[in-house]
DNA sequence: CTTTAGCACTCAGAGATGTAGAGTGCTAAA
DNA sequence: TTTAGCACTCTACATCTCTGAGTGCTAAAG
């Protein structure tokens, strides 16, 4: 993109006063606040010529300009001044952060109701596992004549446990012998290694415990299952009323209506690397979202799994400020994750 | 209330008409309408009766008649027909019945996202435990010579679990003493009878297992705590945008961000007996919901739990077709706990 | 005493009209 | 290349009128 200085100046400058009015910005206000000195007329021929180039809009021929998506893009990636974060800003994220890490979903949802606080956007929140998931160990816990505890443990350190409840009677021997026969077979296969195949080999080999294995193993299955699926967490949906973009039904329902049915957690490319990933209108890929902007950031929660956080909001968000604190929370949590006890973290953030 | 027969009539009519066209109702097509033969005049003068009385109310002086919460109150309770499921109907619940019985809060939040896809209209979800609830049992599952498992079951069958990481490591006898510990003196306890005085004596007790007995009991303190909190789930907000009243942001804004910010449960009366309850307008205690109408219906968990479901609306809703198939739900939910397996269900819900 | 027809009255909503103001593009001069 | 000037465009807002639905009142009829 080979823009004159000046252009790109300009161009900075209206996205700039257009992020915070909300309002198409005229020539003359462009010329009053910029530092060039310039009259209305040139800015016009100029903006005229970024009109041409397809960054800024007309939403009717006696409006100011607005920014297109290509707009915002070159903004984001060329013209964005990084920002710094206030010391109240800091302050309010890493009061946010002493959460008490529970459940994974827990803290999941807590993070995207939080974030969602913090910037008064919808939030949207899912986990990401780079690999496959297995089950590292099984424990059966004895409860009653004829109810015991399945307790399941992937090799991502993430336990799960549901009561069971038996038509006969069991006793302790069956269950011990159940529990080595699972520890034995069932540990350390992905989802698609554990065949009817090889549950209906097992059973047989189980004798009297027949259709005790095919209790655990499907328990088993849907918790690979559940933790493979991704669901999304989205939280704050109300906050979209709150813009003036979303003033209007047609513009907010559709919207809303995608947020709080389940979003489909594909159509979030997990960032690859830190940094925060911006996703301009047109650029996702859901249509509900086309007249929408994404702002995510990613943390690592640990044993191979990723965390995604992010906000939805108009194009018309400011990227600069939700990159920083987004990308600062995601950090933050990275650290909760990786030694459940939150840091110290008076500290700026270092650009 | 003494209204004549007629009056109840007219009544009946005039909401039954505004609750299918939530449009003003004029004393013409009442006349043409209900089942009586006198002219508009009449039903007129009933009119302003029923208006002096506070069951009908006037948007402006031209307008036809709209019906007044007490209108309303008056209706469901007196007025209303039973409404008969069609079999299409019970077949969509009865569908949306078959769902897995994973971890209670799934459940729960399941069944509101269900209802609000059903009803078309936001749902609330809750749990609420009549008595105290206790732990019945401690579980420490060895994971590593540095880990362990802290799996809990309460009185009510709930199981909890968490994975504890320690800095130093620890032997399966000590795991074992702290397990028996923790058996004998502290299950049985409500929320209230865990003093810190009887932490610290016990810890002493437990010589160099010290840190850890507060460790685990403070994870039952959080389960007993998060139990007892009865947080609401609610769903599908962003229905309150198909509907006519909510049109304009002034009315949605404020009762889509009471929703999902989250609503105070105690606000939610538990209904005590089984018949689904309604709350029109005014009835409601929160503020944001005075000018709009619940409809809740109970269900049985077991082990003294009950849940709460239900519909956020305006105050023109279906409230006989709301009930009927809330209960029906209800119903079915209760089914569902008590047998974990559903039974055929398809006979028609006898009043 | 109740019901009905007739009639004048009221008022929201839809359209039409006018105006103000912001912003533009173009042209010609600096 | 920049700037001032000017005619032009178009939205937003306010005002006005008109229409139609619905009412309440009154007087006559059952």
């Amino acid at each position: 993109m080979d823009l004159s200085e000046r252009k790109k100046k300009i161009l900075r400058v209206i996205i700039e006063h257009y992020i915070e009015t909300a309002e198409p910005v005229g020539s003359k206000s462009i010329a009053a606040t910029a530092g060039l000195d310039v009259s209305p007329a040139t800015i016009r021929s100029e903006m005229a010529d970024l009109e041409a180039m397809g960054f800024l809009e007309q939403p009717h021929t006696s409006a100011g300009r607005v920014p297109s998506p290509q707009g915002y893009r070159i903004y984001v990636n060329e013209l964005m001044d990084d920002y710094r974060l206030s010391i109240q800003e800091t302050k309010r994220l890493n009061e946010a952060l002493h959460m008490k890490i529970h459940e994974l979903d827990e803290v999941i949802g807590q993070a995207g109701r939080v974030i969602s606080q913090l910037t008064r956007y919808p939030s949207f929140a899912l986990t990401s596992s780079g690999s496959k998931i297995t089950i590292r160990r099984f424990d059966l816990l004895m409860v009653d004549h004829d109810a015991f505890i399945i307790v399941i443990m992937t090799d991502t350190n993430i336990v799960r446990n549901r009561l069971v409840r038996l038509p006969t009677d069991l006793s302790e021997a069956q269950l011990q012998l159940l529990n080595t026969l699972l520890n034995t077979t069932f540990t350390g296969l992905t989802l698609d290694e554990i065949t009817p195949e090889l549950m209906r080999v097992t059973s047989h080999a189980a004798g009297e415990a027949y259709g005790l294995i095919s209790l655990v193993v499907s328990f088993a299955i849907e918790v690979l299952e559940g933790l493979e699926q991704h669901t999304i967490h989205t939280a704050g949906i109300a906050c979209l009323l709150s813009h003036p973009e979303y003033q209007s039904l047609e513009r907010a329902a559709p919207l809303m209506n995608y947020l709080s049915g389940e979003p489909d957690s594909d159509l979030f490319p997990l960032p690859e690397d830190n940094f925060p990933e911006i996703l301009i209108g047109p650029e996702n890929v859901a249509d509900a979202l086309k007249n929408s902007s994404v702002v995510m950031a990613s943390y690592d929660i640990g044993d191979g799994m990723r965390g995604i956080i992010g906000v939805v909001g108009p194009t018309r968000m400011d990227y600069a400020k939700l990159t920083a604190r987004l990308s600062y929370f995601a950090d933050g949590l990275s650290h909760l994750f990786r030694q459940t006890e939150l840091p110290d973290r008076n500290d700026h953030k270092e650009e």
